[in-house]
DNA sequence: TGAATAACGATACGAGAATACCGTATTGTT
DNA sequence: AACAATACGGTATTCTCGTATCGTTATTCA
């Protein structure tokens, strides 16, 4: 994955190794102490040993540089595998994003999705680190359900993936937090009903939220 | 609709009358005019007439000032209106969020969300004055549905509340800013599909988007 | 070997948010 | 009439983001 805001020159003196990683890996560390507001870029920079400098060089924001710390080294973006069957897909993807968002410290993803908000930086990097790969995985699920004749062929990915992510969002941001199964279902079975062709294929169940 | 964040106390000087309003409307004619990031606190004020303590005064920060103002003054919250049928219900609602969301000036709304997302005395007034309102009338639609036989008893209206308000949400912080009829069709589709009994109503179709 | 280029840490700076005061003004209570 | 409480406009202060600039250092190209 791509971290840093913008790829460096090819000329001039190289920029250290392993400051990329040890600016994202302290941006995210205070994250997890302190949320978005609570820490500055100055403790950023001493923590990771660079000047100031150094780091907007690398990302031209605090909200750029949040969303990258907090996006990179994530799980495979692929979260809908290959189960077997859409349902199955839908379900095991839905599964992991409920495992993430479900956890305990829930105000760092409000603070990530605001950090995305306020910066147009911080949004190209959020789609490009987080959305799209997403987004690309859920269609390659759908091309599949469509190719095993679950879907109907004129399925919009696109309306699918707000189905899908929107529910979801909605409930981190405005809702009260809790993402449980029921919000699941619903959503699994919004999207089968409207988008499916009535056959269906035989469900792998994904293990419940630990 | 309370506008100030807390509630004047009783004893001392009174709050200068008409105060509260020419603050709301500065914020929100800046906000207009140059986006959140695009004012300072003491144009505000100096626009409204008052001096910057007065304004910190009556609410705790930038955020939460624009989040008032920007949910100041909205067309009635009771957007699920009695058409007659669940569905028409759905769409007359649906219609009046796409056409809001919908008109020009949309980075205005990735904004207000920002700002919401951002403090939590924000966050607090956008659901106060916005989204609970909101939520109330989509629960009232859905007991007149549940009454007229076209959903089940056990619908659960927040779980239809994530689906239906979800995926505007998504598409405005995240996706091309589109809405389209498409989504709305899917969307009440979807929620119909999953929740209701079979038994329909005719609906009178909303008039589409201006 | 020398010039060009760009990174490095460090520091100064301007802008704006939020807080803390100042002296003054306005209300209700004693 | 005196007092407590609070609002008023105004100003100073602190904090942090983001930009600019310093002299130095590392690397590539001619």
């Amino acid at each position: 994955m791509q971290t840093s805001w913008e790829e460096p020159p090819e000329r001039g003196r190289p920029r250290r190794s392993g400051a990329d990683e040890a600016i994202l890996k302290a941006s995210r560390e205070l994250m997890f102490e302190h949320g978005y507001a609570g820490f500055s870029m100055d403790e950023v920079a001493s923590r990771a040993g660079v000047g100031r400098q150094s780091v907007y060089r690398r990302w031209p924001s605090k909200a750029a540089l949040v969303v990258a710390s907090m996006t990179w080294t994530f799980d495979s973006p692929d979260v809908f595998k290959d189960t077997g069957s859409f349902e199955g897909d839908l379900r095991a993807g839905l599964a992991i994003m409920r495992d993430l968002y479900g956890q305990s410290s829930t105000d760092i993803f409000g603070d990530v999705y605001f950090a995305m908000a306020s910066d147009s930086a911080a949004r190209e990097l959020f789609n490009r680190n987080y959305v799209a790969p997403r987004r690309e995985s859920l269609a390659r699920a759908i091309e599949r359900a469509i190719a095993r004749g679950e879907l109907r062929e004129e399925t919009d990915a696109v309306i699918v993936s707000d189905m899908v992510s929107g529910p979801f969002l909605y409930r981190i941001l405005i809702g009260d937090y809790e993402l449980n199964d029921s919000l699941v279902n619903a959503i699994v079975e919004g999207v089968i009903k409207v988008f499916g062709t009535g056959q269906t294929t035989d469900v792998v169940t994904p293990p419940s939220g630990t």
